[in-house]
This record gives structure tokens, sequence and C-alpha cells, in this order.
DNA sequence: AATGAATGAGGATTCATTCAT
DNA sequence: GATGAATGAATCCTCATTCAT
């Protein structure tokens, strides 16, 4: 039985949680993961320091919860792709186009959200970091390919390695030069790549 | 005329850098980027604190003094690999296997080597970056492949961003694994998805 | 409407600010302006070092708060004199007086208070330098004392620095040499000076 | 007797003494006393830092160096006035007007040498110092016109003090200030007011 | 639960002095 | 005597965390 008390404590809860989310955002923009102190992501939450304890028991625990909330929407679209029907080439068109999308439109939480490692002992074990976990569904994603017969036989999951950390890699190099590509040209660059290689198809059915 | 001490002094001081490079790397694998404090480098260097700032004007200094001299090795390589007769996939091929085995043995420094933008403001401009320097490299050497008709037409440049991107990616998951593949392996598993796809050969004639 | 929490708040800093003040003229006094750390502040004002910067930006902002706040019962005194009626003559003896008193009983902040420009760029700009502030306020009294005919007709800024200058220079070489003249022959000796000079008034006759 | 290789020590010490003097006023110019370090008036001297030891104990005894050949000149002026015939008042003038020139020239040691006490510890014992040795000088000149009949009978030392703190003084407004008065006007002001003191000689007559 | 001042362990950097060559 | 690298104490400042109100 949940009384109105707890209800509405949970609601302030998540509403603290959000203004939290939404300050964490906007410092990790401005001043990057090292300038980001527990001082300033109070302020910019419009709170005292000393109640983000009330809510996170370290600094730790918070960038963690900002991390997995950052996450979330990249993994949520990840499931609901691979649940759906479809070819695995179309799955994978999908998933890029959707992280790409996603990347751009928050690449403010983009270098904490992508330097996962940066952070050393921010996220312990390698099976629970965001980009493992999409490695994952990658990799199912290109057995599937494999089992329809559209895919090579090959190591799916290294294969899923590249396909991930390619997609990140180009987005995260557009950046660093200051300038974003379409996302459709991106997108067809990236997929013409992994689904078709980078021989001509003659080379390619001379071998 | 070089004198003979001044011919000591610069040996001495190459002693003094080549110290303070080992040093650091082992401070950086131990503690991350963040906790490579001066402190720490100067007892690992195995000198005093106030030393360091006789060889290096600033922490940032000193930071790029090991990048570059821990990058250095793979851009020589890969200077001479675009340099010499060949078609382009044996260089790309040859590319990713020397990079590969650097990258295992040196996997100290790789966090900070890798992670080159997370330390912002240690390098500035991303065209001077190290991973920028290589993707131009590896351009050239597609663009080699598109003329000599080996390659299809295709954006070069973001081709290469993917290219170096998931070598580097790939050797990342596998330590953030905790377990390497065998270079052979990973060489095949990364040159059968960049010269192939994922796609087989009949998918590949039908489009 | 203030608050009861705003006003302990409020009360609370201010006691703060007084020990630091405290703490910094002991300090200012035992050490010397070089020797004044902000350790040394912080345990004369009996708080954590770190405690110093809650309250004062930095060591900079600290120092100019101790320099106004000892300065200030002199611009205080100052200001009333100039205010009151009075002759020209009267009013230098009273400032004289005043300056000395304060100068005497706070020997303490006295080198500090006095060599305003030794600590460079402490305070920016002469014009609002102390020394300069209290010079400007003497040229007032001393055109006053022009335009009523009591004083000769001079470069009235020139005497007024001169007053200033040589007001807090017997003060200090009274305590270099470790012992000061009782308020009333210093004044005296002052104003007998600056009033009607060496000459004696046949030889001021005859010019 | 005084052996060849003795002389020519002397004068290689001299030289390199000249050499520090030299290199020290430029870097207690450019960066101000605190600035003034070891390894900057070495390099400014032309010599290694650790040089500066075989010449001068410490820091400490380098400055005394500097501070007592930048004050000579002053001195010994003051000495050869004292010792001249005249009458005190055109004795008081000659040395206003050669001070303030020195002064004018020489700003760049100026705050070193005025703000003598800002370094503590620097000078020990106010009689040594600079200052006190002009003022006892000063003191002797009045002395000399009171006895003469031509000044009035008052505490010369006193007057002394505050004849040379006004001096200097001026010559310190003006430069705080940026701008500086040419050395009649100075000295006309200032023996002005000194000799006759700021009351007409009508009020003057009616004492 | 909210607040924000207090805390004190670090961290980067400077600099007088020493000493081996 | 000259050199300049080595030293390490000292200095300013930061920031995660605690705690009294």
């Amino acid at each position: 039985m949940t009384s109105l008390a707890e209800r509405r404590k949970e609601l302030l809860d998540s509403m603290v949680r959000q203004a939290v989310y939404d300050g964490a955002v906007v410092v990790l923009t401005e001043y990057g993961l090292n300038g980001t102190t527990m001082d300033r992501v109070a302020a910019a939450a419009g709170m005292a320091k000393g109640s983000l304890y009330n809510h996170f028991r370290s600094k730790q625990e918070l960038l963690e919860f900002v991390h997995a909330r950052a996450v979330a929407p990249m993994h949520e679209a990840l499931d609901l792709i691979v649940k759906q029907s479809g070819c695995a080439a179309d799955k994978l068109r999908s998933i890029s186009r959707i992280w790409r999308e996603y990347l751009v439109e928050h690449h403010a939480v983009f270098e904490f959200l992508i330097n996962d490692q940066a952070a050393k002992g921010l996220l312990k074990g390698s099976e629970q970091t965001a980009r493992s976990t999409g490695i994952k569904q990658i990799t199912v994603i290109i057995e599937q390919g494999i089992q329809e017969g559209a895919f090579r036989s090959m190591d799916a999951r290294a294969a899923a390695e590249m396909f991930v950390t390619a997609s990140i890699g180009m987005v995260e190099q557009e950046f660093a030069a200051g300038k974003s590509r379409p996302v459709d040209q991106a997108v067809d660059a990236l997929m013409g790549v992994f689904l078709y290689g980078f021989c001509t198809r003659e080379a390619a059915r001379q071998d």
C-alpha cells in the first residue's frame, strides 16, 4: 500500500533527480568532466550543495545516475528495434540513424557519455558499461543476419564492436573537427562500408 | 662544435626525459589520467617534484611530451607503410596489424593515448591530434585504392574514420573485457568486414 | 523582510570577517606583508584554511578587505573634520592629531597600511589608494585656507602631499627608531613647520 | 703586499658585482621586489644562478648590496653639500634638487629604495637605514640654520624627518599618479612650504 | 529534508639554496 | 670559480564531504 505521503515523497524525489540531471548536463557541457564539481551541479540544479547528498551518496553515485539517464534512451531505442521484425540490414540502418540523431542532439553529455572509461572507477565491469550492452545487442542482430543468409559467416561479436565503435567514432571525429555531416550522408557512408566493404563488386566476385 | 659538456648535458637530459616518460606511464596505468599528479610522476620517475619543472614548463607540457612519445612509433610505422609500394588493401592490413601489436604491447598508456580528447585542452586543434593525423593518412590509402579501381567510389574520409576508430575500438573493448584476441584473428576479422562488408557475395551481386 | 535566518547569517558572517581581520592584523604584525600567508591567517583567525575562501575569493580580496577596514576610521575622521566649520589651520591640526593617535594605537597594521604601494597590484589606480584620497581632502582644506586669506597662495596639491607624507613619515621614523613622541609634541612640531616654516619672522619679513 | 693575482681577482669580482647590480636593477624594475628571483637576477646579469652564491652568501645579502649601491650617490651628494659653505636654506634647496633629480632618473630602483622597510628584515636597525642617515644630516643643517639665526628655534630632528619624508613622498605620489612635476616647480613648492609655511606673512607677523 | 559554512587533504607551481661536475 | 640541475619546503587555491541549524 502506497500512502499518499509516500507517493508525494517519490514525486518530489523524482523532480529533484530530474533537476540534478539537467543541472549536471549543463555543467558537464560547460566545464567538462573535470570541471564538474558538486558546487556547480548544485547551483545549476537550483539547490544547496548539501542537498545533493540527501539524494546521492557521493559524487560517484550522482555521476552514475547522470550517465545512466543519459544513455537510457539509446538503449530503449535499441531494444525496440531488436525486437521489431525486419531484416538485419534495415535494423542496423535504423540503429545507426537513431544513435547519430541522439548523439548529435545531446552532444552536451556526449563527451562524458563516450569517454566512459576516462573517469576510471566510475563504472566497474565492462559488461555493465553502456557500450558493452549496445555491442551485445548489435551482435544479436548480426547473428540474425547470418542465420537469414544475408550476412556472411563471421565473428559477429567482433563485427558488432567495429560497428558500434565506428558509429560513435565518426560522430566523435566530427565534433572534434567542429562540423558534422548531415544524418543521411553519415548513415549512407556507414552502411555502405559495413554492408559491402571497401572492395568493388568485381573484386569481391573474384575472391 | 659540440663540446663534450654539451653532449653530456643532452645525454643526461634525455635520460631524465626517459625516466619521466617511464614514470608517467606507470602512474597513468595505475591511477588513470585524473590520478596522474606531479607528485606521483616525480616519485615514479625517482626524482623530486621540483625537478620535473626543470624539464617541463608545466604538467600540460609534460603530458604532451608523454603523449607524443607514446604515439610516435605508431605514426612512424604509418608513414613508412604509406610510402611503401603495394596495394591499398595490403597496406591497410599491415597497418591494422602494427597498430594492434603496439596497442596491445603498450596497453599501459593505452587509455591516455586513446582518450586523447578526454583531457580537454591537452591538445588543441583536432587536426593536430594523433588520431586525426592517422585518419588523414588512412584517407590517402583509401583514395589510392579507389583510383586503382580496387575500392568502390566512396567518402574516403568517412571510411578512414571508421577504419581507425573501429581498429582502436576493438582493442579497447578487448581490454575492457579483460581478454584480447590473437592478432591474426583480430586482423582477419577487421579486414573481412572492411574489405567485403557484412553482406554475402550473392547479396552484393544483386544490388 | 529580513528573515531571522538571514540576519543570523549576516551576523555570523560579520563575526567571521572580524576574526579574519584580527587574525590578519596579528600575522601582518608578526610576519610582515610577505610573510602573511593564508595558512597563517587561517590559524590566527582560528579557522581552517579552506574556510577563508568561503568568505574571500582570493588572498588579494582578503587583503583588500583588511586594508579597507584598517583605513576606514582615518577616512571617516577626515570626512567629519572636512565638513566641520572652523579655520583651515585648526582643521589641519585636528587631522594631524587624530591620524597620529590612530597610527600609534594601531601600529600593528601600520606597515601594511602605510606601504600601500609596496604590495604591487594590491590596489590598482593610485587615485583609489588610501593616501591619495587623504591627500585630496587635505588639498581642499588648504585651498579653503588660501581663499580665507590665512594661507599663502601656493600649489595646494603639492602642499597637501607634503603634509600627508610628512605626517605619516614622522610616525614611521619614530617606530623605526623604537620610540615615539608624545602626541602634543609631535603635533606642535608638525604644525609649527607647516604653518610657519623654518624661517624666523624677521627673515620672512625681509623677503 | 697585493699580488697581481689578488688585484686581478678583485677586479673580476668588482666587475661581477657591477653586472649583478645592473641585472638586479633591471629585474627590480620589471618585476618588482617580489618578482625578483635569483634566477632572474642571474639571467639578467648574464651568469649562472649558482655563481651568485660565490659572490653573495644569500639573496638577502645580494639585495643589501644592491640597496647600498643604489643609495650611495644620494649619500655622497649629501655629504658634499653638508660640508660646503653656504647658508642652511641654500643647502636644503640643493639637497632637495639633487635628491629629486636622482630619484626621478633612477625611479627604476625607486620603489625598492623607498620602501625600505617593506622587505622586513632586509635592513636591521633603523639607524643604519638609508633614510635615517639622511635625516641625521638634514638635522645638522637645520641646527646650523637655527644657530645662524636664520631658522626659528624648533625640534630640528622632527623638522628633518618631515623634510626628508615629504621630499620622498612627493616623488612617490607623482609616480603613483603617473606624472611628475618639473624639478624647478617641485623644489620651489617644497622650499616654499618648508621655509615659510602655509601662513601669510601678515598672519605670521600677528602671531 | 534543506541549507551552506567548515573542514582539511591534496594539487600545481615557485624558488632559495646546495652540490656534483 | 663557474655552472645549472636537483631539491623540497612553502604557497595559493580547490573540492568532496560533513554537520549544526
